[in-house]
RNA sequence: GCGGGCGUGGCGGAACUGGUAGACGCAACGGACUUAAAAUCCGUUGGGCGAAAGCCCGUGGGGGUUCAAGUCCCUCCGCCCGCACCA
């Protein structure tokens, strides 16, 4: 048995590929479009197992799709700004396009290794000014159709990135990429109005079926839509407030606008509370030094302490009354809570303790009235009462005068009629997401095309001086974005009244660039973001696949910007990705020697079973297979087996144990499985092929027996790849090719008849692994004699009266439990095949001398016996 | 706390709408080839009892529906993920 020579082939099989354009993809209105993406990667300068792991996946599917005679679009490119490469140029003085650049240049050579069919005409850098001066024009247009604004506001400061973050990317208190505590500042930043699309964007997700449902959901608690009345409470002074207490609340001069989802429960109503950030707090805060002091407490915890959970609800009292609204002389106390949010709702809430475990834990603490206004259905009202547990379930208006005897949904329903009649209240709907905040103080990001003018305030560029470039000449030898200390480029003629203005040194979010990207992909070159025509034709994106880390992020910003790009004439479609994949990680064992420092794969080995370090067989503690990540070391790298087994190897390895949304757990033997396998199939068709009759000879006599069996089996594994495909049961589909091959293995030469269908059989398992293993694929069907290419050839098609069985496997049970199976014709009648049954020796055994009460009996599949 | 997912041999995983549990692979063991090893090829491999035919048990635990449950329902346990003072 020889060795496959994989160097040649993948290397042989990748020039031919490009010498053919294979993989050019152009419009052509008169076949079927197939948009297949991949989540664009950052050029670190290496690719990760991850990346191969993403990108085989996609492959699979546009070599499938293309072999179905799909015009398929599957294109590759960089999501090229952002943070590491400015920390790279501030740790070896290089410059941050170079770095960028580099890094492509040497990812472009790993991922051309892998034979992905890409088209790389198409390729984009999203940091060159050929892709973002179109971002700078959506820009301008946003901000013109109201979609973009700035505002001063309290924002998610990095110390350690020196930059701002947006909500979605603070996790658990801590900047996503830095993993520090945020802290919250209040600066001047632009914002995109995603809150604008929030009922859509939620709205929309039904109609997201090839979405997974994991995501939806994630998408849909993001967004947090809850409907409710926004009420006024008429405030006054309490007898025991200042004067300037009262002056203060004189000058904030109108209700206070409380917003509730249990408007039912306002009967139960103890106190209203309102966030330290609310203009009320400001006002009041400023004649109570006492009160200024606790919101600079409450703002100095802020979101970023991790100390939430455990913080205490705490409350001021203000010194200040609402009037109930219903309820003459029932005044509520109006405290500032640490705990009420000013970005959600009003900033403002009522307070029903009975009802509401926070609201509970507050009254207990500053000894408010409990008082129960919904029972439990069936109980007896007088008697119900709260101890620790707030009732939070449906039930029974109690204490509640009007609303007495009535459902909480109708009492919501009556409570909002009347507060709207009286002109006090209006039911809304409000959103736990809050607009996009795009500005961070970095240097290598797309500029923002605005100048500030002393005399003139904030003025665009005009679109004739777009781009606005990024300066080469830069320097990160301090902290902070270069932009802001740079000696000219900053420095600027205001384009109106021409006197001397500054440009805004902020730069866009990178994920401002990676929500469009898959539309310029569709005319990479256009002399606009893309052209209507082509995002007509090619959009949406058929079949979308990266990481689930993205579920929030990426993906929501991209389903806001195709909507801010139809409202701004751009395109005429809102969702972006009509199918989603989302691939699980790919995870390691980890390694730590005697003194717990952690150790890379390499440096460890196999002993007798076990883990030993490499050097020096000191003993490896192996730790649980997790997420493969650099600070555990339990990293490989695909550059390094690629040049060991190839691509095809590590292909397939990528598809064979795991579903694609499932983790997928690296082993050692399985890229040996997967190498060993394409060594099998390759000596299995080198020395079949010299005895098969030529490519497309005609079959000379009638099938034998042993003939048409084989051609069964082939056929019928057309059908199962084929099904297995196309619901991405990639996994199976391997299994069902390597149960082919282990089929073909068996059958030997044999007459002319047999050799013609081991034929079909050895060619159609070159083209089942086309979309797998697409260079041996190709070896194979060269060596099966064939001078075209697997890559341009059609996907087999099984001939249906092969692909199903004359005789089929019928269990027999009694009382449900297996005794045995027949061999029966197909579609044999009941009668019939009860009779077979039960004329099964260990069948008849167990019901000699007993009943049978019936048969249950399931065409081709199953015959119980139940005495 | 809220929401979601998962739990099948030594391991990764199969099992379409309830109908022969463990496909396919990995690992392990036995054998062939070899002076020997590697590679390769052939075979065995859920557990228990048995000389064998065969029988019993078995999809996290318990209960239920059904002729029949890995699959449906209830309940408990464990693990993973997302959100989290959301009014």
């Amino acid at each position: 048995m020889s060795r496959y020579n994989f160097k040649e082939t993948e290397a042989k099989g990748q020039a031919i590929w490009e010498e053919r354009g294979c993989f050019r993809a152009n419009e052509d209105p008169g076949r079927k479009k197939y948009y297949v993406l991949e989540m664009f990667p950052y050029p670190s300068g290496r690719i990760h197992v991850g990346h191969v792991r993403n990108y085989t996946l996609g492959d699979m599917v546009a070599r499938y799709k293309r072999a179905c005679g799909y015009n398929v679009l599957h294109p590759m490119g960089w999501d090229a700004f952002g943070m590491p490469a400015e920390n790279a140029a501030i740790e070896n003085n290089i410059h941050p396009g170079k770095s960028t650049y580099q890094n492509i240049e040497s990812m472009t050579r790993q991922l051309k290794a892998m034979g992905l069919s890409y088209d790389w005409s198409r390729e984009i850098a999203t940091c060159s000014p050929d892709y973002y001066r179109y971002e700078q024009k959506m820009f301008l247009d946003f901000l013109a159709a109201g979609l973009a604004y700035r505002k001063e506001s309290w924002v998610n400061w990095d110390p350690v990135d020196h930059t701002v973050l947006a909500n979605e990317q603070v996790i658990d208190g801590r900047g996503w990429r830095s993993g520090a505590p945020v802290e919250k500042r209040k600066l001047s930043q632009w914002f995109l109005r995603i809150s604008d699309f929030a009922d859509d964007l939620i709205e929309s997700l039904k109609s997201l079926d090839r979405w997974p449902d994991r995501v939806r959901l994630m998408q849909e608690n993001w967004i947090g839509r809850s409907e409710g009345l926004r009420m006024s409470f008429r405030l006054a002074p309490s007898r025991a407030a200042s004067a300037e207490t009262a002056k203060a609340l004189d000058s904030f001069d109108g209700p206070l606008e409380v917003f509730t989802t249990r408007p039912d429960t306002i009967f139960g109503a103890a106190f209203c509370a309102i966030s330290p950030n609310h203009p009320l707090a400001d006002a009041l805060g400023g004649a109570d030094d006492g009160l200024a002091a606790f919101i600079q407490d409450c703002n100095r915890l802020g979101t970023a302490e991790a100390a939430i959970e455990t913080a205490e609800k705490e409350g001021f009292d203000t010194g200040i009354i609402a009037r109930h609204p219903f309820v003459s002389g029932r005044e509520l106390p109006v405290y500032v809570a640490n705990f009420v949010l000013m970005e959600y709702g009003s900033g403002a809430i009522f307070g029903c303790p009975a009802h509401d475990q926070r609201d509970l834990e507050f009254a207990r603490t500053y000894d408010l009235a409990v008082r129960p206004v919904v029972a439990p259905k069936g109980t007896d009202a007088s008697g119900f009462t709260i101890n620790e547990d707030a009732y939070t379930e449906d039930g029974v208006l109690i204490n509640s005068d009007f609303l007495d005897g009535m459902a909480v949904a109708q009492a919501k329903d009556v409570i909002a009629r009347r507060m709207e009649e009286a002109g006090d209240g209006e039911r809304v709907t409000v959103y736990r997401l809050r607009d996009w905040g795009i500005s961070r103080q970095r240097y290598w990001g797309c500029p923002i095309p605005i100048i500030h003018c002393p005399s003139c305030g904030m003025v665009t560029v005009p679109e004739s001086d777009l781009p606005v470039t990024l300066p080469e000449d830069v320097n990160f030898d301090k902290p902070g974005n270069p932009l802001d200390r740079h000696a000219s480029w900053k420095y600027v003629p205001c384009p109106q009244c021409g006197t001397d203005a500054e440009r805004e040194t902020d730069t866009f979010d990178t994920f401002v660039e990676s929500s469009w990207y898959f539309a310029r992909f569709t005319a990479p070159v256009a002399d606009a973001p893309f052209t209507r025509e082509a995002a007509d034709y090619w959009l949406p994106v058929d079949q979308y696949i990266g990481g689930i880390e993205h579920a929030v992020l990426h993906l929501l910003y991209s389903r806001f910007f195709t909507r801010a790009l139809r409202k701004c004439g751009y395109l005429g479609l809102d969702e972006p990705f009509a199918g989603l994949l989302t691939q699980g990680m790919v995870c390691h064992e980890t390694y730590r020697d005697a003194a717990g420092s952690w150790l890379l794969p390499d440096q460890v080995r196999r002993v007798d079973g076990k883990v030993v370090h490499f050097e020096d067989g000191s003993p490896v503690t192996v730790g649980r297979s997790e997420k493969m990540s650099k600070s555990r070391k339990n990293v490989v790298d695909p550059a390094a087996i690629i040049e060991a087994y190839g691509a095809d190897t590590i292909r397939l390895f990528m598809l064979s144990d795991s579903p694609p949304e499932r983790d997928l757990d690296w082993t050692d033997a399985g890229i040996e499985g997967a190498w060993r396998f394409i060594n099998r199939l390759w000596n299995m068709v080198e020395n079949a092929a010299p005895n098969l009759p030529p490519p497309g000879c005609p079959l000379a006599n009638d099938l034998g027996e042993a003939a048409h069996e084989l051609r069964r089996g082939v056929h019928k594994t057309i059908t199962a790849v084929s099904g297995d495909l196309d619901r991405f049961h990639f996994n199976r589909a391997v299994a069902r090719v390597r149960e082919l091959t282990n089929l073909l293995a068996e059958t030997a030469d044999g007459g002319d008849d047999m050799n013609w269908a081991r034929r079909e059989g050895l060619e159609t398992l070159a083209l089942l692994i086309g979309p797998m293993m697409p260079h041996l694929a190709e070896q194979l069907w060269q060596a099966l004699g064939h001078d075209g290419l697997v890559a341009a050839a059609p996907w087999p098609v099984a001939d249906a009266a092969l692909t199903i069985d004359d005789r089929v496997t019928i269990a027999v049970q009694v009382n449900g439990k297996l005794r045995g199976t027949l061999d029966l014709v197909r579609d044999i009648g009941r009668d019939d095949a009860e009779a077979a049954a039960l004329a099964l020796p260990a069948v008849a055994a167990m019901t000699e001398g007993k009943a049978v009460q019936k048969v249950i009996f399931v065409p081709n599949r199953v015959i119980n016996v139940v005495l």
